[in-house]
DNA sequence: ATATCTGCAAAGACTTTGCATGAGA
DNA sequence: TCTCATGCAAAGTCTTTGCAGATAT
């Protein structure tokens, strides 16, 4: 069975009922605009778009339930420096979404990448496990950026 | 001649002035609390630290200092999801300062390592290649941070 | 029935901006 | 001298909190 659909629902409520959360209609559309995207929206951007479904949701809400999704391992919560924070759905760690990004450190552009990814995750998961070991950490995720100047600002 | 110090002052100055900015006492004493440092501090802390050296020097004169080291490629600022920016000195890629980070996301304590950045250069060099040629970006640096619970608080 | 969730308004925290004064080259 | 830098105060932005009413289980 494809991710994403069961019988009792979207994937995502079991794992909401398991850990006592209860399943609402602004949940419901906050998650359903995180899958209907590849972008990495910031709070005001998954606010305006939940308005669209269901426009009583306030912004107080999608703050409280991204950090709530964030907790739960299925969001990341990036920052590309642009001092709003940017969310994205997680879907594991070798998932179909997984890349890391490429920012542009004048005018913000972020490109995701995945072409070395492979290489990337066979490294990481052994430095993972030595930092695990030497520091006793659980380690969860992991973020990867590369920083510098995209085609249209490097000539200026 | 070691790094550090030349002829004319700390090695800084040159950048400085072939960028045309200028010299001041509150500059001096922002890059000297940076250079004595190996912690992440935020400008807060900078504030402080300088506040020590020479009281009149004000936040906002830091945070601009701040930006324009940034700007520079002089110094690095962090994000630990903690809502306010951590800045420490760059001194080169392959510098003896250079390392990347571990991060409590439920204490937010944060440990640098230096153990496997040997092999992780070596791969980030040949992805910062291929990126570069691919997304015709010019890399300048990179971030790279792991995630998890430390020791202190995975028992909870 | 009742503990959780929500929306609004207000507060909070960090960072940036305007402007007159002061200082480096 | 003359432009750049600074400090103060105020404003700006994103995010969090308090609380009464609404909702899921």
């Amino acid at each position: 069975m494809p991710r994403g659909f069961g019988h009792g629902g979207p994937w995502w409520h079991t794992r909401f009922r398991g850990a006592g959360f209860r399943i609402t209609v602004p949940r419901q559309a906050i998650l359903e605009v995180l899958s209907k995207t590849q972008k990495h929206l910031s709070a005001e951007d998954v606010y305006m778009a939940v308005h669209r479904i269901c426009p009583t949701v306030g912004l107080t809400t999608v703050y409280r339930t991204l950090e709530l999704l964030v907790d739960m391992g299925l969001v990341f919560k990036f920052d590309f420096g642009d001092g709003r924070a940017r969310y994205e759905l997680a879907l594991g760690p070798k998932g179909e979404r997984h890349h890391h990004h490429l920012v542009c450190t004048n005018c913000g552009r972020v490109i995701d990448y995945t072409e070395f990814i492979d290489d990337e995750i066979e490294l990481l998961q052994q430095t993972e496990k030595g930092l695990s070991k030497k520091y006793n950490f659980d380690i969860t995720h992991h973020l990867i950026q590369f920083y510098g100047l995209c085609d249209k600002c490097k000539g200026r």
